[in-house]
RNA sequence: GCCGCUAUCGUCUAGUCCGGUCUAGGACGCUGCCCUCUCACGGCAGAAACUCGGGUUCGAAUCCCGAUAGCGGUACCA
C-alpha cells in the first residue's frame, strides 16, 4: 500500500505514571532500533492526559534513563521539533478541535448516563455471559435529557469486524460490536488516551507504531477512530510483554525492576540494551554480546517473538560481565572514581587505582562488586587468625612462611612476580606451594578469596606488604603464647 | 464470563513459513573434570525441552483439528 513510501517515523510514547521500568525501555530500544536502522525519525510522547496520576518527576526518569542507555531521540521534549509540542498535556486544544469535529459530524456523542447507572447494567451483562458493553442509550439524543447533565464522550463504534495485519504476530482480528461505544473523552478539555494516541499518531505522521503486546486490544479501537478522523493508518507492531517470574506481566509499579536501580547496582547500559533486545528477539547466529551498533546491524522486526519473556537478571549478570571485559581499565577508573568518593575512600594514585582494577576485572561482574573485592587496598584488612593457617599447618611453619617472604620482599629490587617466585623457590619446595602462599595472601588481602598474592604485593609496595605480614606475624605468634 | 494472543531444556532462544539434513542447536544457570595457594578467568565434559490427544503422510517439533495451560484486554488508566 501506499504506506510504505511514508517517511519512517516512530514513537515511543510512555505516561509518566511509574518508575521507568525495563519493559519501558525495551519498547523504546525497538522503536529506536527500527528507527535508526531505516534512516527514520525517532520520537519520545509523553502521554500525560491522567492528570492525576502523571507526576513530573516520572518524566524526569524517563527523559534520564532514555539518555543514560544512548536512545536519543529525534523529536519529543527538551528538543523540540517540528510536531511539536510532544507532551499531550500541552496538545488539548488540538484534541478538543478534533472532539468537536467528530461531534458536530455526529460520529461521537454527549451520554448522559452516570456511573452508577453504568454499572448496574455492566453487572447486568456479565451476569447473563455477554461482554460487557455500553448500551447506546444516548446515541440519539441531540441535546441533554430533561434533568440530565453531560457525562462523557463516546464515539459511535460501527458494528463490524476489524482487521488489521500486526508486522510480529500476523492478521489480528476483533469485533468492534463487543466493546461498543468507547468513551474517547470526559468533556472536551479532557480527552482520553485511545482518542488522543491516534490523533497524535496523525499528526506527528507516525509511520509504525511498534508497542507492547498490552495495547493489542486497543489497535481496533484507534483504526475505527482514524478511520471516522479521516486519518491514515500506520502499521502495528505488537511486542511481546516482558514478564515477572510468576509470568505476569511486568509492572511499572515495582520499583524493583525500574531502569535506573540498575545503575546503581553497577549495571552498565551498554549490558542492559543487550539483554534486552534478546529478549523476544535473536539474531540469525549465535552471537549474544552485541554493542549497539552491533544491534543496529543485526535487528529485523521480522525475527521478533511471539510469546513473553521473563527476565532473567543471572543472564544480565553475565552480559554485563562480558561487556566489562570489552571496557578498558581506564574506562572502569572514570566509572569507579566518583563512587570512591561518594563512599570516603581516598586513593594513594590513579596508578595505583589502575592496577587494581586491572587485577580486579575479571573478578567483577557489576562496577559495585568492585568495593567488595577490593576493600583491603584502601584499609588494613580484618581477619580471624585461624585464616592464616593453610590447611593443618601449624603455626611454626605458618610463621616460617610469613618470615621468609618478608625477607624476600626486603632483598627485592622490583617486587615482580618472576623476581619473587625466584626468591621463594626454595620454601615453596620446603613447605609446599600452599603453606607459603595462601598465609600471604590472608596476611595481605584478610580473605579467602582474593587475587594472587604476587599481584597484591606488587601494587601494594614494599611498605605497606611488609606491615601487614609483620602485623600477621604478630597476630598468630600471640596466639601461640595464649596456647 | 467474554474477546484476543501465545505454547521447544529451570530461563532466554534456534529450528516451524518451504515436513526428512533434528538421535532437536546455542546461551545463562547448574554438575563434574582440568588449570590452580584461594576466588575468578580460561579449557573440556555432562544432566536438562518439542503441553496433551487425534488426524494427514512412507515420514511431523514443523501441516490440520481439538483439548489444556499461561498471559493480555475487558476503565470517565495508559
Amino acid at each position: 500500500m501506499k504506506e510504505s513510501i511514508r517517511p519512517i517515523r516512530v514513537r515511543f510514547a510512555p505516561s509518566p505514571t511509574g518508575h521507568f521500568h525495563v519493559g519501558g525501555a525495551r519498547a523504546a530500544l525497538f522503536n529506536w532500533l527500527f528507527a535508526r536502522q531505516g534512516r527514520g525519525t525517532f520520537i519520545l510522547r509523553i502521554e500525560d492526559t491522567d492528570e492525576v496520576r502523571s507526576k513530573k518527576e516520572f518524566e524526569d526518569e524517563i527523559l534520564e534513563s532514555l539518555r543514560w542507555l544512548g536512545l536519543n531521540w529525534d523529536e519529543g521534549p527538551e528538543v523540540g521539533g517540528d510536531y511539536g509540542p510532544y507532551r499531550q498535556s500541552e496538545r488539548v486544544h488540538i484534541y478538543k478541535q478534533h472532539l468537536e469535529n467528530l461531534l458536530s459530524e455526529k460520529k461521537a456523542y454527549y451520554c448522559y448516563c452516570t456511573p452508577e447507572e453504568l454499572e448496574a447494567q455492566k453487572e447486568a451483562m456479565t451476569s447473563q455471559g455477554f461482554a460487557p458493553k455500553y448500551s447506546g442509550h444516548c446515541r440519539s439524543f441531540a441535546e441533554a435529557p430533561e434533568g440530565r447533565e453531560r457525562q462523557v464522550i463516546r464515539f459511535k463504534s460501527p458494528e463490524a469486524k476489524i482487521t488489521f495485519k500486526d508486522i510480529v504476530r500476523g492478521t489480528v482480528t476483533f469485533d468492534a460490536s463487543l466493546f461498543g461505544d468507547i468513551v474517547i473523552a470526559k468533556d472536551l478539555e479532557h480527552p482520553l488516551y485511545n482518542f488522543t494516541a491516534v490523533v497524535d499518531d496523525e499528526l506527528m505522521n507516525i509511520s509504525h507504531v511498534i508497542r507492547g503486546e498490552d495495547h493489542i486490544s486497543n489497535t481496533p479501537k484507534q483504526i475505527l477512530l482514524a478511520k471516522a478522523l479521516g486519518f491514515q493508518e500506520p502499521e502495528f507492531a505488537h511486542l511481546p510483554l516482558l514478564l515477572n517470574h510468576d509470568r505476569s506481566k511486568m509492572s511499572k509499579r515495582y520499583a524493583e525492576t525500574s531502569l535506573l536501580k540498575y545503575r546503581e547496582q553497577g549495571f552498565f547500559p551498554a549490558a542492559i540494551v543487550n539483554f534486552l533486545a534478546l529478549l523476544g528477539w535473536h539474531p540469525k547466529g549465535n552471537e549474544e554480546v552485541f554493542t549497539l551498533d552491533g544491534l543496529l546491524a543485526e535487528f529485523s522486526l521480522s525475527r521478533v517473538q511471539k510469546a513473553g519473556a521473563i527476565f532473567n537478571e543471572e543472564k544480565l549478570l553475565w552480559l554485563n560481565k562480558e561487556h566489562l571485559k570489552l571496557m578498558e581499565a581506564e574506562e572502569i577508573k572514570s566509572m569507579i572514581t566518583p563512587l570512591l568518593k561518594a563512599r570516603g575512600i581516598s586513593v594513594r594514585s590513579e596508578e595505583f587505582l589502575l592496577e587494581i582494577i586491572e587485577i580486579q576485572k575479571e573478578r567483577m561482574r557489576t562496577i559495585s562488586d568492585f568495593f567488595d573485592l577490593s576493600d583491603f587496598f584502601f584499609s588494613l584488612p580484618a581477619y580471624s587468625v585461624d585464616l592464616l593457617r593453610w590447611n593443618n599447618d601449624g603455626e611454626e611453619k605458618t610463621i616460617e612462611a610469613l618470615h621468609e617472604v618478608a625477607e624476600a620482599i626486603k632483598k627485592a629490587e622490583n617486587l615482580d612476580r618472576e623476581e619473587m617466585e625466584r626468591m621463594l623457590d626454595s620454601i615453596m619446595k620446603k613447605n609446599g606451594k600452599g603453606s607459603v602462599l595462601w598465609p600471604v595472601r590472608v596476611a595481605l588481602s584478610g580473605k579467602k578469596a582474593s587475587p594472587d598474592p604476587f599481584d597484591i604485593l606488587r601494587i601494594l609496595g614494599k611498605e605497606e606488604s611488609l606491615e601487614r605480614i609483620s602485623l600477621a606475624k604478630k597476630k598468630i605468634s600471640g596466639e601461640q603464647r595464649l596456647l
